[in-house]
DNA sequence: TATTGTTATACTCTATAACTATA
DNA sequence: TATAGTTATAGAGTATAACAATA
């Protein structure tokens, strides 16, 4: 390790010591299961889509685009990957045959299945290594943190002032 | 917010409701403030690049690639966009003319210090409106699940079980 | 005409394999 | 020959623009 910036503590917040790094090691760590599986690994985004579906079966593909904030070709494509690896379904909605309704085929939901184990797997490996009063602690901060982040973003005013 | 399955309490961990949402959410907020920034906007793995050069002034391509997990052919195409955009300039290393040693250029360094100001912006956003013990208890947190998570992984056994 | 989804095209990131330059 | 870096090529993710099908 090098040297340490922490420049954030002289604003209201205390010290969150590299924030960037903390997060990039929390996404390897959360990221390190969906390699570990028997099946083929699929991307990030790919599973991003199957969690998303999942939670919304019938989705459809605007729908599912806006939760992704991604265009609309992209939807498209992930979505026919997906269909090709078989663990997705798309039907055209009846009622509007424009729509595509989505579905998580038995071989998509068996995977997520397996995801899920493995990344609780991993996550508990590394709590279980700290003391009760920081896990505690986790959870307290990172919940709060999560109300705090998902407010819609009080007016971004665009200056650098530096 | 949606429902909130929390299935690791079974273990000894605390419920850490949706860790991959709270990730997400976490992930968005701080590449929040690279798209806000007057320059033009970098990729994520470009950033990254830049902070690794801007710990490391005169890393060579190999080095660089160690430190991203990344192969020698996308090294050399990051870096060479890098440059067009003007952030970054190359020289060979004296001593053995076969290494390329990067540093930043005065407006890639100018890049960073205002990339750095806004994250820093985003972020004191999200932490005021927490209470300064949730602040606490995130900096206490944040700090032990990463020392947890830092660790070499103690031998990943591949067995479903499920 | 408006909406849903697709195809066409292009750029970035990623990788493996083959190549150049230097040692 | 071994190492550092590059070029060639390919696949995935992203985007905008143009298009088809449906309403």
């Amino acid at each position: 390790m090098r040297k340490a910036p922490t420049s954030l503590h002289q604003h209201a917040s205390p010290a969150l010591p590299e924030i960037g790094l903390v997060l990039e090691l929390l996404e390897i760590a959360w990221e390190r299961g969906r390699g570990t599986l028997n099946t083929a690994p699929l991307s990030t985004a790919q599973t991003r889509v199957m969690y998303i579906i999942e939670r919304e079966p019938g989705i459809n593909l605007s729908t599912l685009g806006r939760r992704l904030s991604a265009a609309a070709p992209s939807v498209t494509r992930l979505c026919d990957r997906l269909q090709a690896a078989g663990y997705l379904r798309r039907t055209p909605r009846p009622e509007d045959r424009r729509e595509t309704q989505l579905e998580l085929t038995d071989s998509g939901v068996a995977h997520l299945r397996k995801l899920r184990l493995r990344r609780e797997q991993v996550l508990h490996q590394a709590m279980n290594r700290m003391t009760p009063d920081a896990q505690h602690a986790l959870v307290t901060g990172l919940s709060a943190l999560c109300d705090a982040v998902a407010e819609p973003a009080p007016t971004i005013d665009r200056e650098e002032s530096a």
